[in-house]
DNA sequence: CCGGATCCGGTCTGATACTG
DNA sequence: CAGTATCAGACCGGATCCGG
């Protein structure tokens, strides 16, 4: 058995909407790493210098994920070392209107925070 | 100490509003709570009744952090044995739009879902 | 170094049984 | 009906290791 101790996936079907977002995404980082991707990071290393400081394996757990989903595609930029860069599908991109409520809400409701860079 | 081995709750503290939102909300089952109490569910029976099937103590623990965050509160509507229903603060309200930014995100992408009545 | 994979201890989840 | 208790197993986070 070789499979990454951390969840292999298989994706619920529900007949809820709502329900079925937040079986793909409803965790504390897949949609942090969609907002990195939106804010223009697009490399493992800059994922994982975010501040909130996402653990390594937790990391490539959700970047295997987001990819299965069909939310964010990976290409080489380098051979030599093999070097990957992340970037959203369109299926990501329309992530954003979500990412844009939760900061409204958050902006609004949760005293002290700011928002990450140009959203508001 | 007798705290019930569920998570008790203290919240973090990020620069970014959207990893506020996430840390308080941003796991499988809390905006699934608030999405019944946006359909008009009240009581610990009918979100324990929806089909995706909460477990009792995750849903006690959920109910417990909503209030503490001040996104639910709840009130007795009986004495006697004494029984409590829940309702969304303002707080909770406004939350209905990230909800439906979801539900457009799925309708759009996750084929084969539905839309929780009046949502769309 | 960078992008992960592996290991490990501890926490949380999920299923279900139980109680007032 | 509204929760609590229990417990195994899954998952998380931190550290470390490794291949290119």
């Amino acid at each position: 058995m070789n499979h990454t101790h951390t969840s292999d996936i298989d994706f619920e079907r529900s007949p809820c909407a709502v329900a079925n977002m937040l079986d793909l995404l409803g965790d504390k980082w897949s949609l942090l790493i969609v907002r990195d991707l939106i804010l223009g990071k697009s490399r493992y290393g800059e994922f994982a210098d975010s501040r909130e400081g996402i653990p390594t394996n937790i990391l490539a757990n959700r970047l295997k994920r987001l990819e299965m989903a069909g939310v964010i595609k990976k290409s080489a930029y380098s051979a030599k070392p093999v070097r990957y860069q992340y970037e959203l599908t369109e299926k990501g991109r329309d992530l954003q209107p979500v990412l844009e409520a939760m900061a409204d809400w958050a902006l609004k409701h949760v005293p002290g925070a700011e928002v990450f860079s140009r959203y508001r």
